[in-house]
Formats: C-alpha cells, sequence, structure tokens
DNA sequence: GAAGCTGTAATTGTATACGAAATCATAGAT
DNA sequence: ATCTATGATTTCGTATACAATTACAGCTTC
C-alpha cells in the first residue's frame, strides 16, 4: 500500500497537470487533505515536493498556489530545454545500445500508429512523446541530467492539449522523434544534436505564438491559462 | 524571527557543509530536534528541502543519510556545470550592466587580496567564490538556469578544504575569474564561454585526481570522504 | 565461527490540537 | 464611489501522541 504522502502527491500533480487545479488558484492543505480522508501533515509532505517539482509556489504563512509561468519563463525554459536535452542526445550517440534503440524506434512506431488513425489519440502521443525523450536523457547515463530535465517535460504535459491541436505540427514533431532515432542508430552526435534543437525550438516557436494569443491566457500578463 | 523550519534547514546544512554530519551518516529527526530545541515537524520539512537540493537520501520508513557521490557522479556534475555555466555566461556577455561587473570585479579583489597576503583566506575565497558564479548567473538573466546550477554549487563547498588547499591551483582558479570578467566586460560570448569552460574543467580535473586517491575516499569505493 | 531468527528499541508516518499569521468581508470615512 | 480600517474566519506553523515499520543486538542453530 502506497503512502499517504504519495496519494496526496499524485493526486494533487494530476490534478494540476489536468488543469483541475487552475493554474494560480489555492491549494488549502485542509481541504485537500478532507478530500483525500486524510490529515494535514502528508499533504503539506506532498506540497512540498510539488514544488521542488516546480508545479507550485509557497509563500510563508500564506500556503501553496498553483504555479504559472510568464511567456518569457517559458522561453528560458525551452532554452535550457534545448541546452540539455541536445547535450543528452549527443551523449547518447556515443554509448546507446540496441535494446535502447529497440525501444525507441518502438516508441516511434506506437505515436505515428496514434496519428494515422482517423482519430488522433492524444493521450497515448502524449504519454509516449514524454517517454521518448525520458529515454535519450537515460541512454546518456547521466543521472543528474535527466533530473533536471523532468521538471522541463512537467510543462509541457500541461499544455499539450493546445500545444498539439489542430495542425500539421503534430507530423512534423513525430517526423523529428523518427530522425533523431535513424541519427542514434547512425551513432553521429552532431546529428542527433541538431535534430533535437531543432525538435525542441520548432516547439518553442509554436508554444510563444500561444502564449501571446489572449484567447488562451489567463489576462493580460500571458501567463498559461488553466 | 526565523521560522523553526528555515533554523533545522541552515543547521543541517551547515553541519553537512563542514562535514560535522560525515557522508553517508544517517540524521534521526528526533536527535536533531532536540538538539535545536524544536519538534520534529519543522525538521522533517527542512530534510525534504535538504533532499530536493541534493544534499541528502530519503529512504521510505528508514529516514535520511547525508548523501555521498560516486567518482562518476562527481564527474557528471562537473560536465553539467560546464555546459550550464558557459551557457550561462554566454548569456551574461550579450545583456550585462556595470553595476553587475563592477560587482564581479570587486568580488576578484576580494579574493586575490584573500590570496596575496601570507595567510591565505580560504572562508572569504570560498564564500565570494560561490558569489562570483551566482552573479555570473544572474546576470545571464534565466532564473531556471540559476535554480539548476545551484545544488551543483553546493558540492565544491563541501571539499574546499581539500580542494583549493597547497596549490597553485587557487592562484589558476582566481586568473580564471579575472578573465571571466573580461571577457564579460568585452561583451565576447564565445571568449567567456570558452575561459568558463576551462575554469570548471580544470577544477574536475583536480577533483578527479583527489576523488580517486584513496587517502580521502571513505572506501575503496571512491566516494567522498566525511 | 558464520548464518539465520527473534524480540526489543529506535525511528519514521500520520493524526490531532493549538497558537500565530494572513485573508476576506464588512463597515465607516473621505 | 473608492479607499481604509477592523473584526471574524481561514489557513498555516509547530508541538505532541500513537501506530507502523525498521534496525540492531543477542540468541540459536549448523
Amino acid at each position: 500500500m502506497k503512502t499517504s504522502a504519495e496519494q496526496a502527491y499524485e493526486f494533487i500533480r494530476t490534478e494540476i497537470l489536468a488543469s483541475r487545479f487552475p493554474s494560480g488558484s489555492r491549494l488549502p492543505e485542509e481541504k485537500i487533505a478532507a478530500q483525500l480522508d486524510i490529515s494535514r501533515t502528508p499533504v503539506r509532505d506532498a506540497l512540498r515536493r510539488l514544488h521542488s517539482d516546480g508545479l507550485i509556489d509557497l509563500t510563508a504563512n500564506s500556503g501553496a498556489r498553483v504555479a504559472s509561468w510568464s511567456a518569457v519563463e517559458l522561453m528560458e525554459m525551452s532554452e535550457l530545454r534545448a541546452l540539455l536535452e541536445s547535450f543528452a542526445v549527443g551523449l547518447a550517440a556515443r554509448k546507446i545500445n540496441a535494446g535502447e534503440l529497440a525501444n525507441l524506434v518502438q516508441l516511434c512506431d506506437e505515436m505515428e500508429a496514434a496519428l494515422s488513425v482517423d482519430k488522433v489519440d492524444l493521450d497515448v502521443i502524449s504519454a509516449n512523446n514524454v517517454t521518448f525523450h525520458r529515454s535519450v536523457a537515460n541512454a546518456a547515463g547521466n543521472s543528474r541530467l535527466t533530473a533536471n530535465l523532468e521538471s522541463l517535460w512537467t510543462f509541457p504535459l500541461m499544455v499539450r492539449k493546445f500545444a498539439l491541436f489542430g495542425d500539421d505540427r503534430l507530423k512534423r514533431s513525430l517526423d523529428h522523434h523518427r530522425e533523431i532515432t535513424t541519427a542514434l542508430h547512425a551513432g553521429d552526435p552532431q546529428w542527433a544534436e541538431a535534430i533535437m534543437r531543432t525538435h525542441i525550438l520548432a516547439a518553442r516557436a509554436y508554444d510563444a505564438a500561444l502564449v501571446s494569443d489572449p484567447q488562451l491566457s489567463e489576462n493580460g500578463q500571458s501567463q498559461i491559462a488553466s
């Protein structure tokens, strides 16, 4: 059986990622505790963890709020991702093994299958997308690098429903994944780094347009809406 | 007045960095709480924070231990630092202002003063060293980048007493700082990135020799000693 | 002597209680 | 009508109690 703290962590995280706890909203310990029928103590633990994940802001004596990011911060995060993931894929190209490669190929296959049918399965694509990037980072064999990337993969999960919808961007993104896999198979670090950087900066350009769109913003300060 | 949680955090962190809580040793909540005359609750908070800082390991139902790093992990951390800080200093070279530059110059002056006298003041040099790197990262203007670097600056603080002692490495390190400042003043991102990378990889080479030295290792597995 | 078992002590996980600080709604002043 | 002040309410910070789990010493067994 899972601990109450773990349960609270997963619950709050899921609700935030699903935007059922909207960006900027308060997260009172007692209410969440009551909702899960546990006490405040494990909820506090969960909130601290989520804070270090960057998902919530904590203010002394005032409690937790779901984090919100400005357009500038989103740009910063994408730049970091481009830097770290291109570095990671370069390392991976030098040392990836057959099993890891086969895994990446399968993830690509599944994503393309989820796209090729009439009804696009965004849940599968989104989940596999994160798994793909995580697998590449793991293949680089630098655990701290992976840890630093983890928080940067969280945000795309939140906006995927906007970012991936109704566009040929999705097909292009899957093509990128396929090409990254090919470059890794070829053991070509420079190629791998270039296509990974392309992949992330292409997404950044789209996200930027998204965030500056007032329709999707919470207010004029261009923050990510619920 | 500081909160008890903050007090516990700073206390434990200080003791770890001073190696009075040796690497690998257990950190029982109750004993620390008794030592500070507070309850376990704020101590738990502090331990969770230190865990996300990477300073301690947490095991379910078994508690906290001071983290220890293998030689491989130290190498990984240095590689990450080289990547992130050279990126940061490149950004900084494009946008740093006069006030920030003057601050860096003063830090260099103070470090050189602490070295030039007969008795080397390692405390001043160590403190200014971290401040210098933090200031450069701040000048880059990417808050998430700074946050990711923060945990990577922690380790050098722990081993400084070994790493900086009895060597001309110290003078070379201060020369690097001076040259980084000069490159920033010139607004030359490539120069700045190159000298920053040099600075960090030079330290890495020294750390590697240090860690593989069994005299300074806790055991044959080449971990950092207390 | 080494390996496995067992019971006690130590330690963590969680619940609950209370004082302190912040928030919010209401009333009054400009 | 807007702003400010004030009291009630909410919420957090911390202490404490108890249950659940783990660690360790001493014993047994081979």
